[in-house]
DNA sequence: CTGGCGGTTCTTTTT
DNA sequence: GAACCGCCAG
């Protein structure tokens, strides 16, 4: 069989990868170098030049969009949808692998996934019972310490006893937390993983099964991987099997949910003969640009080390734009587009980066103002919505009555007179008499146990719970139909009618649009691993994000965050709010590693833009309610030079200057910088020497005159504020 | 039981 | 600056 229209129109280095033979393969594909095209193109050669099964792969992503996009393209170069292959999310995979066998995984067979917020209140729920102080253990932590552990594959039992009453109390509450879920038949995004693991490590013949199943795994994202996905991959390959890894070390920014970059690193000590495959031609980026990230990340010491290049010629240079506000900085941006689009670019082809949400509202309403569209990316994900939330659990009440998270979310939504002292009386007698808050609201009804209005609007609630069961047990009823009723009986959308503002229109237009993807939801049948469609749906509720905006095709402004923004590639990028304390955040500086993983998602961005990259700051900025002034980014200044280039839009208006402007710390080819430096001699970023304190940065400036104020963060002693005009700084 | 007021807290996010 | 939580009054 004829198989070389699967290299066609690939290069040297990417061939290599495709074709690489049948053994553990580490592709260190840099950004913009063809690395999902390489993957799809490798599982079509393995099996058509191999004559490997599609039933004997499986290619590993991390969402359920890239696990999407690889499924058709592979459906587009092969022809044929790859039957039996497994394709999908670390999570998916597991789960699918859970529901298969449950029992052996010591589960129930109707087990729930919980997302992060039903995780929470079940955390507080767990909280209250054992009164627990929660300003002492704050449920969010709780939430993130469990995950963590997870993460590094520890169950309660394995977290190392520690003598501090902190430490103590979060392993304590583990511990129940591992109760409450079992009891419940629960499981959070951690637990599928690690279930998933310790199903495969307690289990030999079925591991040995799999094993011999699946002969090759592709992973993508490699870099991402945190403890638990990594041994799920080395105990799923195996001595027999083989994998093919691709990731980028500089593109691991997700260190801060326990994604290992050692995993990346130490592939090759791991897996027996690995054969790495480095591709570094870049096809998206120009010269410029390229230049500018490789600069940027040999700031890095931990790296397999890479450098990109093209032969598409440099490009123009990097624009740096200092806004002297954060609205000035804005409307530099407009200004721009507005130029560009005037000159028949794409709104879709412009995209503004910035480090984290709350940035992003200067720059929306600025582009309100001037009427253009924009699209936020991320933001709440459609099937976290309150509204979405409430109605699924509105139906998983009506599956499993048991269910208290879900009885609890909605006994009084919308309100219907059972308030926080009968929940409280519900709870009680639960716990006490070991059983589901169902059954203790039967027992209140049955014995009397609460005045009549309140037991009446128990009752009434339980018999509409009742009618709703009846209801999803119709055969012939469609999933949309069912929801429909759902949503009808319960009340919901006169409820949300009645909020103020065009929050409960938007509400209502979501319920509508739950129906709707409810009804286009089909369930093969093949998934034989749930028992009923209603199941299945619920179950893709919680795992998949559900793109939240509708409008996607509408020609519009790209904003989202730096992390949301890997992967995807944009002619234009703005690359805002480029200060120190936010760009890299003032959280990273405590641990080490940390600035690093901040330095390699600002070479994320750098590498999005396509032919134009303008990155900027703003001299003052209100966050938070309270005004800041951050120095540039060092990262600006470890920026080759001559890749970039300062604007100035308008002739420059005067402004006080109390310090010179904090451009960079190498001398810029600005006729400005040099301009306005007539009398300090300080400047943010220098280094400066105190007889008392010794060597430090300085980080920040205020004032002017003889007020002049400069903070400056000492090697030893930590960040000062010292007025200029007394301290006897020496510059060095 | 509900609604309103004040005090507190604030990265990044997929599953 | 705003969103979220907890407390208090109706």
């Amino acid at each position: 069989m004829d198989v070389s229209f699967i290299l066609d129109d690939l290069n040297d280095k990417q061939r290599d990868a495709v074709a690489a033979p049948l053994q553990n393969t580490l592709i260190l594909a840099g950004a913009g170098s063809g690395k999902t095209r390489v993957l799809v193109h490798r599982i079509a050669w393995l099996m058509n030049a191999y004559e490997i099964s599609p039933y004997s792969l499986m290619a590993v992503t991390f969402t359920n969009k890239s696990a999407k996009e690889m499924q058709s393209r592979i459906e587009q170069l092969v022809g044929v949808p790859p039957q039996g292959m497994w394709v999908g999310t670390f999570h998916g995979l597991a789960h699918r692998l859970l529901r298969a066998h449950w029992r052996d995984a010591g589960l129930k067979e109707n087990f729930q996934i919980m997302d992060s917020d039903d995780q929470l209140r079940l955390v507080k729920r767990i909280m209250k019972a054992f009164n627990i102080d929660d300003t002492r253990w704050p449920p969010k932590q709780v939430c993130w310490f469990i995950n963590a552990q997870k993460d590094e594959g520890r169950r309660a039992a394995h977290v190392p006893d520690s003598h501090d009453p902190f430490s103590k109390g979060m392993k304590e509450l583990y511990f129940h937390y591992e109760e409450a879920t079992e009891q419940g038949g629960l499981l959070d995004f951690g637990e599928l993983l690690l279930r998933a693991h310790e199903l495969l490590l307690g289990n030999p013949p079925l591991l040995k099964h799999y094993q011999e199943r699946f002969k090759h795994v592709l992973v993508d994202e490699f870099q991402d991987t945190n403890s638990i996905q990594y041994a799920w991959l080395r105990i799923l390959v195996g001595q027999e099997g083989s994998i093919t890894a691709v990731g980028d070390d500089d593109q691991s920014i997700y260190g801060w949910r326990g994604a290992k970059i050692e995993n990346i690193h130490n592939f090759t000590k791991h897996f027996t003969e690995v054969n790495t495959i480095r591709l570094e031609q870049n096809y998206r980026s120009t010269g410029h640009i390229l230049k500018a990230a490789n600069g940027l990340i040999s700031n890095n010491e931990d790296r397999l080390g890479k450098e990109l290049w093209t032969d598409s010629g440099s490009g123009e240079p990097i624009s740096l734009y200092a806004g002297f506000n954060e609205q000035d900085e804005a409307r530099f941006i407009i200004e721009i587009i507005k130029k560009w689009r005037d000159k028949g670019t794409d709104l879709k082809e412009i995209a503004i980066l910035y480090r984290s949400n709350a940035q992003s509202r200067v720059v929306e309403e600025c582009l309100v103002r001037e009427q253009i569209a924009y699209r936020i990316y991320g933001g709440h994900r459609f099937y976290d919505r309150l509204e979405i939330k409430n109605a699924l659990a509105y139906a998983r009440l009506a599956l499993d009555p048991n269910d208290d998270g879900a009885m609890e979310r909605v006994i009084n939504v919308p309100p219907r007179g059972i308030g926080e002292r009968s929940i409280g009386t519900l709870r009680e007698i639960a716990r006490d008499q070991g059983f589901s808050m169902w059954k203790a609201a039967v027992t209140i009804i049955e014995q009397g146990l609460l005045p009549a209005r309140a037991s009446n609007a128990i009752r009434s609630f339980l018999s509409l719970i009742e009618g709703m069961s009846v209801c999803i047990q119709q055969p012939d009823l469609g999933l949309g139909d069912v929801f429909e009723q759902l949503i009808q009986e319960a009340g919901l959308i006169p409820f949300h009618e009645k909020e103020k503002g065009e929050k409960g229109e938007a509400r209502v237009e979501n319920l509508k649009e739950l129906v709707s993807a409810a009804s286009g939801f089909n369930w093969s049948s093949e998934d034989e691993e749930f028992s009923s469609p209603l199941m299945a749906f619920l179950d893709k509720a919680v795992l998949d994000a559900g793109e939240a905006q509708a409008d996607e095709y509408q020609d519009s402004i790209q904003l989202m965050t730096l992390h949301a923004a890997k992967g995807l590639e944009f002619p234009l990028v703005f690359l805002t709010g480029v200060e120190e304390n936010l760009f890299p955040s003032k959280m990273s500086f405590e641990e080490p590693g940390r600035i690093e993983e901040e330095r390699r998602l600002c070479y994320v961005g750098i590498t999005r833009a396509m032919e134009k990259l303008y990155i900027t700051y703003a001299e003052s900025r209100r966050l938070y309610g309270s005004e800041s002034f951050n120095s540039p980014s060092r990262f600006i200044s470890e920026i080759p030079t001559d890749c970039i280039e300062e604007v100035r839009l308008r002739s420059q208006v005067s402004r006080p200057v109390s310090m010179q402007r904090p451009a960079l710390n190498r001398p810029m080819n600005s006729s400005l910088s040099s301009l306005q430096q007539p009398t300090v001699s300080i400047n943010m970023g220098d280094k400066v020497k105190h007889p008392v304190f010794g060597e430090g940065l300085v980080i920040n400036s205020e004032g002017q005159g003889a007020q002049t104020r400069v903070q400056v963060n000492f090697d030893d002693e930590g960040s000062k504020w010292l007025v200029l005009a007394f301290a006897k700084l020496e510059v060095l």
